[in-house]
DNA sequence: TAATATGATTAGGCTATACTAATCAGATTA
DNA sequence: TAATCTGATTAGTATAGCCTAATCATATTA
């Protein structure tokens, strides 16, 4: 067919959707996604990245600057925070009204985000209320595309002594998410620093109000997302 | 890469799902599903059905004889029974918990059927309570692929004086179905029939209990099928 | 039986997406 | 500066689906 009567705005397809998700997720703090980041996420060899980045930027989804990466143009963000609102309030509603657990609803989220209506979409997020997190902390997109960037500190580098809530749990690794969740590491959780071992030992904090120790290493501890809180004591009630 | 190290039993694609469906539907009455219907229902060209068939066929999953059509074979049956379940779960699972009416239903699940897990599925049935019965009334296979079929008749074919039970609505275009809703012809209603005018005239019926009659015509009664259900009367509960 | 109409198939192309092998560009190190 | 390493790109190939135009097989009709 002759190439000027395509149609100009085609539906992307579903390689296209986790290609711009997976570029947003890597030029989230403003750099350049990298081919062979975009390859090792995806799970496809760095020339097929390679031919896709063609592709979308002469869509004008992104813009490919040659051996240093792609940014999304503010049409492609556009398009990837759609896919992560949608994913979010799947997860959010496949375990809140489908009993799916917090570490396998991630890869079924992944399908389903493809296949869903922005009808379905909408429904599903006023039955949930209007949600502003996934079931891991994770802020949900607007639908009209924006998106808290809240300013949060990984529990490895938090300063012992901190009181902090827990707010984002950053893997899909149903594994350590299991793990985590025996913890009572969950978002909305709050704690104290109590100690940290040096040459990037554990850090060992006290859960409030239980008080109940928990020891992290510092895998884990970089992937537990806090926000810090003001640690309660005379005068604090006025603040 | 060698065809002898390729997946011997690779997933199903979207399309090859929607094939196989169509294929079971025009096939159901132990008859040959011709190209040109399959063609017409997947809205496709004919020489792409041609193409698809060889591929099926070579797979195993349809028997095609040429210039006469094709069959499933077993194992096409169960993929082709496993979708209709999808479809019908999904179907069922969207207008009872968000809020879709039967009209608007069919096209978000035959995307979904697609992208849903087993798993998914069988938490959505038992979250329905293990149902029959899709919206329309059409009956959802079981887990392990058996499916009921039940004799009906269209309206359109009953005779003046028998009592019915509406037991399916054999379309999805949702301008019928919002029609017969507003019509109160939705699977489970009991009618009887009052008469029929001649040269394929329309239908008169009486709805049981209320006794309201509707005129429907011969395309809209050919579509509503059937059960035929004793008529009341003096010892009909001693049977 | 021969001509025709209908429907199915084959031939030949196109796009999207992936792959491997070969090459190239930019950064680092000797 | 020259050699080397790393990562990115190009070249060439494959598969699933789709298309149109041309051809072929079967059933119907004259
Ligand atoms: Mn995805
Ligand atoms: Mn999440
Ligand atoms: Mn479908
Ligand atoms: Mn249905």
């Amino acid at each position: 067919m002759n190439a000027l009567l395509r149609d100009a705005n085609p539906p992307l397809t579903r390689s296209v959707e986790d290609y711009l998700k997976v570029i947003y997720h890597l030029s989230n703090q403003g750099g350049f996604a990298a081919t062979s980041d975009i390859a090792a996420m995806l799970e496809v060899a760095p020339p097929s990245v390679s031919g896709m980045v063609k592709r979308l930027s002469e869509t004008g989804l992104i813009e490919h600057v040659p051996y240093r990466g792609v940014q999304l143009t503010a049409q492609g963000r556009r398009a990837a925070l759609k896919m992560i609102r949608r994913h979010r309030i799947l997860e959010l509603y496949l375990t809140q009204h489908l009993g799916y657990d917090w570490g396998g609803v991630h890869a079924e989220a992944e399908q389903l985000e493809h296949a869903v209506s922005d009808e379905l979409v909408e429904r599903m997020a006023s039955t949930l209320g209007h949600p502003l997190y996934d079931p891991h902390g994770d802020p949900i997109p607007t639908a009209a595309g924006e998106i808290e960037e809240a300013e949060l500190v990984p529990l490895a580098d938090a300063a012992v002594g901190l009181k902090l809530e827990l707010r984002q749990v950053g893997t899909q690794d149903s594994a350590r998410l299991h793990y985590l969740a025996e913890q009572g590491l969950t978002p909305g959780v709050l704690l104290t620093v109590s100690e940290r071992q040096p040459f990037n030992g554990p850090t060992t904090i006290a859960l409030v109000p239980s008080g109940d120790r928990r020891v992290v290493g510092r895998e884990l501890a970089q992937l537990l997302w806090c926000r810090e809180v003001p640690v309660d004591g005379y005068g604090a009630a006025a603040r």
